[in-house]
DNA sequence: GATGAATGAGCGTTCATTCAT
DNA sequence: AATGAATGAACGCTCATTCAT
């Protein structure tokens, strides 16, 4: 089966055909992830998958071997590709807490902004509860993780003034801007993702957080 | 709309039949809210409604003639007769600035840990963009309203630290914990939504609330 | 819901809406019955059955809730409306074992020669074993009850000259050329099915059971 | 067919490569012959098939320009290897006519013991009908023509006790037990097609051929 | 006011089959 | 000889909606 005995090294004929399958399938989970972004699971039909990716119907279970899969599979690209990146800019560094923090926020907040379509899909299958409930632990986890490794050990684990309020609190206000961001626009009259908007955005999540840390971690200054 | 307007007397037969078909919209409304919650617009048939509220299929188009005016009915339904409710809490009282602020944020949790289905189904048509936006702003607006009632008079209009930016970072402060709490549960081990946990988290919500407003209010005191 | 109060005492016109339904959901079992008793289970589809009753294919589903209950629906009523009438057939009258045989195997032919489909669809079902067994152990069930009660107390429980071998050989003696009719018109030039031919099979059928309880049930001749 | 014609000799890069299709070939017949016996044609899947013989599924019309070709084909090489050898069975030896009915149904019931399998499925072919009629004439026309070779010369040819109903009935006291195993297991509580249970069942059809030929064909014993 | 009957369009999925390699 | 990619048609089934009563 996967012997290949000879086949005269190939040349870009080989290549072309090997290539056609994983270009289709690509085609395929960018058509899935635009539509899935803006209509949600049951609002996209297999039909529209194929017609935007611009094949037919069948093909779409040729590579993925139902409609929950792909939508799994464009969860987990993200997830992979991008939210481990996540996880190593806000990790890395051997500064104080206080940069760790920051540097951590704007880790996040850069992942946000090149994916705000990622976030959106989140936050849609939360409020939906129970489906696709463990997916979406596997994207918090790394977070909430982070968030025990900065805040744990200077707060205490339980009460009104724990390390989780704070980290829910931190994390809610960062990310519900981009939640909320479409209907910003007309409310604001701005368009809230447009470059300015999002720097003048960011620096006041850094000052919330600034005062926000001067209160309660004064002692790691 | 729930005027009784009077129509003739008409005897008791007249009455009844009324009244039961008053009732019959009602139970309709309160099963399409409890299942566009749960599992959103796409996620429920019109046939899963009617068989909830007990009644024919065809009796949802005679008194909703679709399925999306029905949704909107339930929308509208929370919009009118509480979130009305909620502003008023909100406004009322001569107090001065900070009571202010705390009395509606309450006023809001209040309302949140009501309806804690209205908040979800509100995010979730977030989310999904274009799609109900109006409806969505016409939720945004009296919030929105009051934040620029009590932050707009402090803070300037525009900048990191504007009053806009204020009121969608305590905005995001307040409602994340809900939207999230489905997860919260299996990843802090506790129910999010009990009792207990809900006043410690309305505690540590007025904690920052009061740190960032000595912080940038304090001339206001 | 079924208090039905008053309703005029309903008049032809009510009539009508009553039967409606009554009358397409037997169109449509007319024609599953037509079908699956020519091409199987597998080989017909839904479309297939809404067709051949002229109405759309999704009336199928509404009077069955799918299409093995639909199947089920087809056997059901054979065995209901039918096999009873059968097995009344072979159980009346007070007369002498002998007797009772013959009348009982009459009373199988007449409901094979009425029902040659049914014998046909039972037949093919089971050669796909397992699915619809328990359908098929309902048909033979009364079947073999009767052929314990007229052999049961004559022949032992056990060994090659037990009462249950010798049902199964007059079970299959007289069964089989009606299974084999498709084939036996080509090979022998003669309509199988035709009023001649059946009544000499039928005098074969009765010759051979003579001979063979010559043999073995001579005491009580 | 499978006289192997030589091709050219070729060495053995050629030799390999053929020998390699046949069994190829070979393994797609072995796995379309156990799936189509146990579900039928409709039942089955040419991707079953494939999947069952461990090769690509294209390479089933590479063999067989179509699934009704590699059903035909099925059936084909079990009347080409096997009924033949049957029939030489029933047909071999010169001894009188009583030892040659016993030895016929012997070498038949040998057939149906070592292929049950293919029984089901002409049996379950039969009460389709039309579809593959032509197939079945062929499986039954040998059977037909040692019947009438045995019986032909001493009964009649028309009437009820003609040589063609008791072919037909020694056929169906033979056949139907292996056609109704499948039920008579739950329904006697014992393995029908176990080795004592065949056994005993030989013994009775044997029993009963004796005393059918006692009765009608006294003058040839 | 309320219902059962009816439908066409669409759903997710599987089918047998073709084709380039 | 063998395969993966691709497809149109059909599958069983559900949908929102209409209509006569």
């Amino acid at each position: 089966m996967a012997t290949n005995t000879e086949k005269k090294s190939a040349g870009h004929k080989e290549q072309e055909r090997y290539d056609k399958g994983v270009e289709t399938q690509e085609r395929l989970l960018e058509a899935a992830d635009e539509l899935f972004i803006t209509r949600g699971f049951d609002g996209v039909s297999v039909n529209d998958v194929a017609q935007h990716a611009g094949v037919a119907k069948a093909l779409v279970f040729y590579y993925f071997k139902s409609k929950q899969e792909l939508f799994d599979a464009v969860l987990d690209r993200y997830y992979q590709s991008q939210a481990q990146a996540l996880m190593d800019a806000m990790g890395n560094g051997a500064r104080d807490t206080r940069e760790r923090i920051h540097a951590g926020i704007d880790a996040y907040l850069d992942f946000i902004e090149k994916n705000p379509g990622y976030s959106r899909l989140i936050q849609r299958e939360i409020c939906s509860s129970s489906r696709n409930l463990n997916k979406i632990m596997q994207y918090m986890a790394p977070l909430y993780q982070w968030g025990q490794s900065v805040f744990g050990g200077l707060l205490r684990a339980d009460g009104p003034l724990s390390a989780k309020h704070f980290f829910m609190t931190i994390f809610g206000m960062a990310i519900n801007y981009y939640t909320y961001a479409p209907v910003l626009g007309p409310l604001w009259g701005v368009d809230p993702m447009g470059k300015k908007a999002l720097a003048e955005r960011r620096e006041h999540v850094h000052a919330m957080l600034e005062t926000l840390l001067d209160a309660y971690l004064q002692e790691y200054r």
